[in-house]
DNA sequence: CATGAATGAGTCTTCATTCAT
DNA sequence: GATGAATGAAGACTCATTCAT
């Protein structure tokens, strides 16, 4: 028989389970018996790894955004030229959307209540250098001539933002469709339009 | 002193009040006391108007969504031309955000969750026909070549879905910018992309 | 168009629905808007006729009882002969089974609780004159000779009223069954008993 | 300092408890904070042992109905002469009242009203179980001799199923008169009949 | 680490009753 | 007499959390 597995391995699988339930019914609907249950265990038990329902919320959302943001950082910093780093940041973006699929759900769908209570203070920070990231890289763009000159940089912004992560909605990790073919899909639509081209 | 409005109207009255608080507290965070004092009635004195709360739900979206596909079908009945079709429907869409901005909250957030209960099945219908009229719009913009030979519409269906509605995220109703500025805007970004023309 | 009747007449009328009501469901479980429904008016509407729930099953209790022992005295009174007493009184149980059965059915089902408020105390005076009336008539029969002397007059007096009253669960007024019949095989088997005689 | 009594005697503690409230106040009229107040804790707490009020109620009766049914059925069973059979039914019944009392009251009280309910669909076979056994025994009582020829069986039942159901609103457990002296009267009631002989 | 029992605060809902119109 | 809106008290049930074993 072999021992169970160290701790810290078990927080982590506890916090995938609740991930996964948190993104599928939403936190609110997520009861903590529903992980305990999730994981075979009783709902008192899961006290002995996380000290409330909140903390497991905080903690995969963290463990996430760090993640993500130290890409995002690593794309801005190393590629010079605005149009490659945009696309790199929405090829990481599909690809978090396939890595952490619960978590960004989880962000997506709750974050807005979450950060009234001041443990989830962070996320206005997270927002802010999310925002100031990818405008930052749109406004090169568009200094640069790779974009499109009468391109309104906030809208544009927005626009990108809510796209790219609301496909967690409908991406499903391990489908049919990868991360990099949604990835590709997504740029030729926001770079060349839907238009046909008139020549 | 002014009469108080007829019976109907204290239904419309505290539907109104429901929704602005689910839009903005997410259903399950918002209580019937919550929607109660904001009426400045007790909590038991809503269930001499509705059922339930789940009722209110219902009644709100209900109401907006066939507020939503009168026009839809209008347009796509009425307008034969598909790029103008889909820009009409861009524009409606931003129209209704503007107009039922906390039903569109409220679906955008609680409909995954409310679609697991059989009162809300209505939903699937909904969305199915919701698919058709926007994808129906867009196959027909690819055979008259109005928009990209080589768009994948089911995907740009999906990406048009997505960031239109997202909008009612941040979209404030009465604000700066009209909702006819942003379906401008969207329908720029999206027919032509950000990309600059290299002439 | 014909007027509607005098006020007492409707009295009368939503008593019978209520004591329906009650019959069926139970006092507890019929609720004030059951009674209102079936009487096609609001619930509040009752407050016109009754000052409360409780006032209803008052009253329907007292008029059913009122009209029992109004039959019983004159049976006792009138009657010399202790056996055919009993057998009147018998007669007269089912045939009140067979006039206000749902009454009956309250004071079955729901005196012992209702007891127990201040309001209904008089049941315990009922139920004493009840008591005196039968176990008088029976005692008078054991000492007459007409019942058998080593019958406990006590036991038996329980025996019949439990044996009578509890018909009103299975009784159907205007059924198949009249409550004459009933009231003659109920006879046949208290007085002879179900053993065959072995002359 | 005693050790707490094992799991599963929680439960059946409760449930003598949930019972004899059930029994004394009635179904509805006993809260669940009725119980958990006799039990001394919090309502609340109540559900970490069953799921509801309805499912103590279902237990309480599934339980009693099950001990009864396994004796009608040894009797039933075991004995050929159909005379004794009928009074070893009678008696069980009895030692049942005095051992069940409360589950009893239960069920004369309230089964009309949880029959409504699906989840108490069974107690319509139980009835066709007990209808069949009773009715069963007198049936061959009258063909064998031992009960009068001219005695209408299905009346004769509902007389005996009555009388001796109805003992547990006055019988007393515990108390002066035993199980066994009740029983023995009530045969002799039921099977001589009240009538002296007159020889 | 986990169990099982319990807490305590809160949630939705029910319902008898009141009252201005 | 009736309506329609509301009250207020209570009821069943939920759930995050605690803690002795």
């Amino acid at each position: 028989m072999p021992k169970p597995p160290p701790t810290s391995d078990r927080r982590a699988e506890l916090l995938l389970l609740a991930a996964a339930l948190f993104a599928e019914r939403g936190y609110k609907n997520t009861t903590v018996r529903d992980i305990a249950d999730a994981a075979g265990i009783l709902s008192g038990s899961l006290y002995h790894h996380f000290d409330s329902k909140e903390t497991m919320a905080d903690e995969i959302l963290r463990t996430f955004l760090a993640d993500l943001f130290r890409e995002y950082r690593a794309i801005v910093e190393r590629e010079g030229d605005p149009r490659r780093a945009f696309e790199q940041l929405v090829h990481a973006s599909f690809q978090a959307i396939d890595n952490n699929h619960s978590a960004i759900a989880l962000y997506q769908n709750e974050a807005k209540q979450l950060r009234q209570s001041a443990r989830f203070a962070y996320l206005d920070d997270t927002d802010r250098e999310f925002r100031e990231i990818w405008l930052g890289t749109l406004e090169k763009g568009i200094a640069s001539g790779a974009f499109r000159a009468d391109l309104d940089a906030t809208m544009a912004y927005r626009f990108v933002r809510d796209t790219v992560w609301v496909a967690v909605r409908w991406y499903v990790p391990g489908g049919k469709l990868t991360a990099e073919a949604v990835s590709a899909q997504y740029l030729s639509m926001i770079l060349e339009g839907f238009q046909s081209r008139e020549e």
